[in-house]
DNA sequence: TAGGCCATCTGGTCCT
DNA sequence: AGGACCAGATGGCCTA
C-alpha cells in the first residue's frame, strides 16, 4: 500500500525534507537528504551547495596557482553541477504536478464509486450483506430502468398487462425511487439506440420486444423462467428481489 | 491457488 | 497550462 498522499507531498521537495526516507514506492524521486547529497544537491535549496564535494578536492590546489586546465575542468564541474540541479528540480516539478494529478484523480474515482452507490441505493432491495458489483449495479439498472419504462407504458396503454405497475413495483420499492424515468429519452440515452428505442418498445410486449434487454444476448427468459434474469445479477439475488416478481 | 474485483498509480489525450 | 478523462499496469483482498 503507497504511503499516505500527505507523506508523499511532505517528501516532494527534497531540500525542504530532512525526514528519513519514505516507504512510498516513488522511485527514483528524491525523498530524502541521501538523493540529495547523491546529486550534489545542497540539503536546503536556498542555501549554498554541498561544500564537502567542492571544497574537499580544491583545498590541495589552493596553494597551486590555477591553471587554464584547472579552470576548465572548475567551470565543466559547474556546469555539470548545475545540469543536475536543474534535472532535479525539473524531476521534483513533474513529481509535484503527478502526485496532484493522482489526488484528483483519486477523487474523481471516489466521486465515480459515490455515484455508484448512490445508484444501487435506489434499485430494488437486496440483502443488506450483498453488494453489487460495479458492472452488476450499471447492468442491473439498465434493465431496471427498461422495465420501469415498459410498465409505464403499458399503465398508459390501459393494455391487460397495465397491472404490472402494480405487480413490478410493490409498496416497498417505490418510496426508494428518485421518479420514474422517462419512458422515451432516458431509456434511449442508456443504451444503443436501437435497443432501447421507445418506438421499438412500444411495438411488442415486454416479454416479445426484441429491443427489449430481455432480448439481448445477456438476458435470458424462458417460458420455465418466470423472471427476469439481469445479465451479472446472481440468480438466487435476482429471486430475493421483490421488484422482479412480476410474471408470478 | 486461480480468478474476480477493486483501488491506486501512471502516462497519454482532449478540453477549457 | 492545468484539469478531466481514459485505459493499462500493478498489487492487495477475497472466495470458490
Amino acid at each position: 500500500m503507497p504511503a499516505p498522499l500527505e507523506t508523499c507531498i511532505s517528501d516532494l521537495d527534497c531540500a525542504s525534507s530532512s525526514s528519513s526516507s519514505s516507504s512510498s514506492d516513488l522511485s527514483g524521486f528524491l525523498t530524502d537528504e541521501e538523493d540529495c547529497a547523491r546529486l550534489q544537491l545542497p540539503a536546503s535549496a536556498s542555501g549554498p551547495p554541498a561544500r564537502v564535494r567542492r571544497g574537499a578536492p580544491s583545498t590541495s590546489r589552493t596553494s597551486e596557482v590555477p591553471g587554464a586546465q584547472d579552470e576548465e575542468q572548475e567551470r565543466r564541474r559547474r556546469r555539470g553541477r548545475a545540469r543536475v540541479r536543474s534535472e532535479a528540480l525539473l524531476h521534483s516539478l513533474r513529481r509535484s504536478r503527478r502526485v496532484k494529478a493522482n489526488d484528483r484523480e483519486r477523487n474523481r474515482m471516489h466521486n465515480l464509486n459515490a455515484a455508484l452507490d448512490a445508484l444501487r441505493s435506489v434499485l430494488p432491495s437486496f440483502p443488506d450483506d450483498t453488494k453489487l458489483t460495479k458492472i452488476e449495479t450499471l447492468r442491473f439498472a439498465y434493465n431496471y430502468i427498461w422495465a420501469l419504462a415498459e410498465t409505464l407504458r403499458l399503465a398508459d396503454q390501459g393494455l391487460p398487462g397495465s397491472g404490472a405497475r402494480e405487480r413490478l413495483l410493490p409498496p416497498q420499492c417505490v418510496p426508494c425511487l428518485p421518479g420514474p424515468p422517462s419512458p422515451a429519452s432516458d431509456v434511449e440515452s442508456w443504451g444503443s439506440g436501437a435497443a432501447a428505442s421507445p418506438s421499438a418498445a412500444a411495438a411488442a410486449s415486454p416479454l416479445s420486444d426484441p429491443s427489449s434487454p430481455a432480448a439481448s444476448e445477456d438476458f435470458t427468459y424462458g417460458p420455465g423462467d418466470p423472471f427476469f434474469s439481469f445479465p451479472g445479477l446472481p440468480k438466487d439475488l435476482l429471486h430475493t428481489t421483490p421488484c422482479f416478481i412480476p410474471y408470478h
